[in-house]
DNA sequence: TTCATTTGACCGCG
DNA sequence: CGCGGTCAAATGAA
């Protein structure tokens, strides 16, 4: 697969027809060693603890750090009620970054709190934006009318498809292991299919002192073009948003700046502890997304770095 | 067909 | 020898 085989060990798997769960026994095993260790090193020099690159990190938003990961391993760990995932970074083969983290839940508080490892810094030099890139356009048609679409974009080096990419996942992980949501959060995001059901709703969080603009309306309308840069989604809301909230702090200096990378980095990291994104960032093909409050209300997210414009 | 995720196996550290 | 980190075939989605 993405591995050299070094050497192999024990062929115990069992290819028979009727394999459902086939154990990769027949694999290579180079076993590239500890976590954050590279796995063409030679295993001697491997060793079970942390080093200089590693940080640990307590977190309400593991997977949204404003890089691109895959997932690569998951593990239940002895006494540990949730499991541990592993992830590295998307772009350890294309660019050789060693970038890794391991993301393991660690309270049962809603919004659970995980502590994420991260070993290694990222040497891909791909712009950090698999994060939320959220973008707000209003759509031409109808001023009165106009649609909020947070894109949700990447500016990533341009290579691969990524359809359905890594982040999309880590939605699934969250969503796997998170118990369904029903917190007093400031904010509600509704996942929308094309069809216009709503497929599940999640709750965001965000610092108080953010809060989001107010939308007029925003009729149902398919999913925008993404940007050039894989891996991209767009979300878009796919229902028809009715009213506008009414608190608006002025964010001032920073609406319709474009989003910049560090910036919506270092954001994600000083909202830790204080908002969460429920769903993460990534991308859902085929669907939508939008913010509102908890009682309906159509929210939009603006803060430094994200770009917004047309219906603000 | 491609590609990311899943998941049991593998394997070294402690 | 147990634990935990990683591998890679299988799986499934697009």
């Amino acid at each position: 697969m993405e591995l050299q085989c070094l050497k192999r060990k024990k062929a115990s798997y069992p290819f028979a027809q009727g394999a459902v769960m086939g154990p990769a026994s027949g694999s290579c095993s180079p076993r590239g060693g500890v976590f954050g260790l590279s796995p063409t090193a030679p295993r001697h020099s491997c060793k079970r603890r942390k080093d200089k690159l590693t940080r640990v990190k307590h977190t309400l938003t593991p997977y949204f750090d404003g890089h691109l990961w895959r997932k690569y391993g998951q593990k239940v760990i002895k006494d540990a009620p949730y499991p541990r995932l592993y992830f590295r970074c998307s772009y350890r083969e294309d660019r050789h970054c060693l970038a890794s983290k391991l993301v393991q839940q660690v309270t049962h508080d809603d919004p659970p709190l995980y502590e994420v490892t991260y070993k290694h810094e990222h040497t891909c030099n791909a712009a950090p934006v698999p994060a939320p890139d959220i973008e707000a356009d209003a759509l031409p048609t109808d001023t009165s009318d106009a649609a909020l679409v947070l894109r949700f974009g990447s500016s990533g080096d341009g290579s691969g498809s990524n359809h359905h990419g890594g982040a999309a996942m880590q939605l699934q992980e969250q969503q796997q292991y998170h118990r369904p949501v029903l917190h007093p959060s400031p904010f509600v995001m509704t996942n929308n299919n094309f069809d216009g059901s709503n497929s599940s709703q999640l709750h965001a969080f965000f610092p108080s002192h953010v809060v989001p603009p107010v939308v007029s309306s925003c009729p149902p309308f398919p999913i925008i073009e993404s940007s050039p840069t894989p891996p991209t989604t767009s979300w878009s809301p796919s229902f028809p948003i009715v009213e506008s909230t009414p608190t608006v702090v002025p964010s001032t200096d920073h609406e319709g700046d474009m989003f910049s990378p560090l910036d919506w980095d270092s954001f994600m990291y000083d909202l830790d502890d204080h908002s969460h994104f429920s769903s993460d960032h990534g991308q859902f093909p085929g669907n939508t997304f939008s913010w509102e409050t908890n009682d309906g209300s159509p929210l939009a997210h603006l803060r430094k770095g994200i770009k917004a414009e047309g219906l603000f």
